[in-house]
DNA sequence: CCGTATCATCGTTTATCGGCGATAAACGAT
DNA sequence: ATCGTTTATCGCCGATAAACGATGATACGG
């Protein structure tokens, strides 16, 4: 009879690491975090280096957990880091690891 | 002509996101992290409420990238947390998500 | 030595993933 | 209105993953 943690945010934690389960989404991912503008989707296959349909498809599971986000500028569309992110994320991997974080009890975002 | 994250990087840190892409494993993992004390496999397994042999694979999986260590104590295996994965991986985290790191360039762990 | 307890591994089934090419949809420009 | 550009979606495939039951190995207690 041991408690777990929480079977619904266990669900969530798993789909945001599951988002960086791909070596190709982690290189997108570290791309954008680090020039921290936005980029077009031909851009960023170009730098990939693999078909458009591809990127496109891994961008959209990174957009689906939000750590990019999206805006549709003129023809193209143009992804970025999402910042919020940027901290939610790592505090995650804490939480998982067992490292106490502020306010217990409470999820990072 | 972007630079990316070098793929060998870039692969492992997929791998360490990989084995946490599960909530069942979330779940173990995070047990085991605020339990500091090792725990058996039949006590980890009457905690997640699956087959014995699901719970193995789970562990191993965890085991494989050693956010878990084994310890074999008289019949039973005793699994208990890595403490160093306590840091690199959170690490990792921030890496990914484009959050300067102390010595840049460096694999955390 | 025999039985029990504990755990890992194997084989199977079902579902999901990652890659691609091809096609569709949206838009600006001509 | 049509064309070229850009992006998303579809269909397909081989590979991987997750769950289970059954079997096999290893250690302990009579």
């Amino acid at each position: 009879m041991e408690e777990l943690l929480d079977r619904e945010v266990a669900q969530r934690y798993a789909s945001w690491f599951r988002a960086l389960a791909d070596p190709t989404r982690i290189q997108i991912a570290e791309l954008l975090a680090r020039r921290r503008e936005p980029m077009s989707v031909g851009q960023i296959t170009a730098a990939v280096g693999m078909a458009q349909s591809t990127v496109s498809q891994h961008l959209k599971i990174l957009a689906e957990v939000r750590f990019v986000l999206v805006e549709p500028s003129g023809n193209a569309n143009l992804y970025r880091i999402n910042d919020k992110c940027l901290e939610c994320f790592p505090t995650a991997a804490d939480v998982v690891m067992g490292r106490p974080v502020a306010s217990p009890g409470q999820t990072p975002c």
